[in-house]
DNA sequence: ACGCTGATGCTCT
DNA sequence: GAGCATCAGCGTC
């Protein structure tokens, strides 16, 4: 089997598997997250997803195994972070929106370090070298908690795409104060061509 | 309180 | 060369 036992149920569709994300620990180190925040991409079906115009060097550990990590560049200062799903040979992954942060100070977690995406990458160190990362064996790990009732589960639109913006396949913990605010895509304004 | 904007560089066409 | 799965900072109400 390609997925290690413990991350068994992240071996199916992302958004099935994403819900089951909430409430995990996500940790490097001494630093961990507890996750609170997430969307799901359908692969190459989903025009919201990397993987939607086929297989290229960057989205290529999406169309691994589940359990890994697929990390990603973008806004050119930013690495944001997906953990794989599905079989082998099919390009599913969840996106890490948010998460709070284990064991610190609650005064210093008041500020939130791990609210959005690109921040709970910056909380954990996660890079672009973090691509592919196994998540069973670490650097970063993974580890599941016993599913969320879904009565405690909010959804709604994922935020920040231009394409397929109307699915709701955002998951987040009700009322979590570590839970970004929605944002729609930013209208894109021309390139100063000048009056 | 909320909305709009620029910054910054990797990725694919 | 254009487009981004973003964020912080500034402006306006």
């Amino acid at each position: 089997m390609a997925v290690s036992p413990d991350l068994a149920a992240l071996d199916g569709p992302s958004v099935e598997v994403a819900p089951l994300l909430l409430g995990a620990t996500l940790s490097r180190g001494e630093v961990a997250v507890r996750l609170t925040e997430v969307e799901a991409y359908a692969g190459e079906r989903d025009p919201g997803s990397h993987a939607w115009r086929g297989r290229t060097p960057r989205n290529e550990v999406m169309f691994g195994p589940a359990g890994h990590l697929y990390t990603y560049f973008v806004y050119g200062m930013h690495v944001c972070a997906n953990v794989v799903t599905d079989p082998d040979g099919r390009a599913g992954a969840v996106l890490l929106r948010a998460g709070e942060v284990l064991g610190d100070d609650p005064a210093v977690d008041r500020g939130h370090p791990a609210r959005g995406p690109a921040r709970l990458c910056r909380t954990l160190a996660i890079t672009l070298d973090d691509d592919g990362c196994d998540l069973a064996a670490g650097p970063v790990t993974l580890t599941l908690a016993d599913p969320v009732p879904a009565g405690l589960i909010s959804t709604g639109p994922r935020v920040g795409l231009r394409r397929a913006a109307d699915v709701p396949w955002r998951f987040w913990l009700t009322g979590e104060p570590s839970v970004s605010t929605y944002r729609p895509a930013a209208p894109r304004r021309r390139r100063t061509p000048d009056a």
